[in-house]
DNA sequence: TGACCACCTGTACCACGGTACAATAGCCAA
DNA sequence: TTGGCTATTGTACCGTGGTACAGGTGGTCA
């Protein structure tokens, strides 16, 4: 028994149409959310330019349905305001019949799908205004061990050696220890720099 | 034919191994990098315990496997270090096995993959970062003076008092009353929140 | 003139940060 | 077994950071 897979979108789009009829031969295209019908419903995928698609998206999620949203002009913001509502997977409304039929594939399994060049664009906007992730020792060829990454994390956090010791459960003189390595590893000399060379440091 | 899959670990771990196995049966598990032939794999999961995972990745991301980092704490920071050194997938190592094939089909299919739980921090975390920076002293409605300024500017490019003192021609107790002036102002309580608040500062 | 603000400075004190001496235990590879 | 590394901890010391007492000068404004 084949999928049905509903597009919902402002008219049939030249350029978009054809992709998704080879993806999905069977598909069946609204230009209404009224025309999509309760049962019988597999996938739906609707196009950002659809007024009103935010609310659209959690209504038929909320009946079991996988939603994905394709996007003319893919970006962030809007990739999280759809799995904000709800929605399963977020694309190009230009995308392949490959990567569709791949969006389908995975969202059916469960998974949440979102083009791997949007994906890493979230994860340096994740990591982004931290920079935390930079990985600062690496750049002087030197690695820290678990524990005195831990050690750092808090430094960075503003916590003073005393609160470290209590966070970690280790005494203060540990903290200093871990500390003491970290700067040696680093080549710094206190933990403003430290601060510093995490928070995408001054030279 | 059947994939291979390459299971890196430090130990096979009681708790995560019979999952693994479940989901590939004919697993080959390593102790060490070196034990992963060059031909003949396909898949490779490495645990992030492995010390020096985040150099094994790419070794073999670049010839063409598919990696996936397997965390027995998966968070956010480690998640964007896989993926920013070549991983496909990113999950937690004591997954089910259904996960796991999950994991194995999309990545195979070219997507990326990680948990939707951690796919949403990031998207949290994307969109929390995105906020126009707040000058900092505006945030208490307080105004720093021209010479508070200039020794905020100061500390935040990490001198020391001395060193401040030296720079703009005071001396030491000048730049503590005016660091003191600073602290009040912002409600801080040393010099560490206050290069963390201006460098987009820690809440 | 008086009040207020900004800038500057001294003495004094104490907590914190960082370093140096020392030591133990566990783990792992050669 | 040995050596290296990591994690942990103690004692000790000293410089730095932060706060509290105090004071002065100059400029602005009502």
């Amino acid at each position: 028994m084949e999928k049905k897979h509903y597009f919902l979108s402002k008219k049939p789009d030249s350029s978009a149409y054809p992709s998704w009829k080879l993806a999905f031969p069977d598909l069946i295209h609204c230009l209404q959310e009224n025309q999509i019908p309760e049962e019988s419903v597999d996938v739906i995928w609707i196009v950002s330019t659809v007024k009103g698609w935010e609310e659209t998206v959690p209504l038929f999620q909320k009946k079991g349905k996988n939603v994905v949203v394709l996007s003319m002009q893919p970006n962030t913001e809007e990739a999280f305001r759809a799995f904000s509502v709800g929605a399963r997977g977020y694309g190009h409304a230009l995308s392949s019949p490959t990567i569709l039929k791949q969006i389908d594939s995975v969202i059916a399994q469960g998974g949440l799908w979102v083009g791997p060049d949007l994906f890493m664009g979230l994860m340096q906007l994740s990591q982004g205004n931290n920079k935390t992730t930079v990985n600062p020792e690496s750049e002087h060829g030197s690695t820290l061990s678990e524990r005195e990454r831990e050690v750092a994390d808090q430094v960075v956090k503003g916590l003073s050696n005393k609160e470290i010791a209590r966070e970690l459960n280790i005494t203060e003189r540990t903290v200093k220890a871990h500390l003491g390595a970290i700067f040696r590893k680093l080549d710094i000399r206190d933990r403003i720099q430290l601060v510093l060379r995490f928070k995408s440091g001054v030279s």
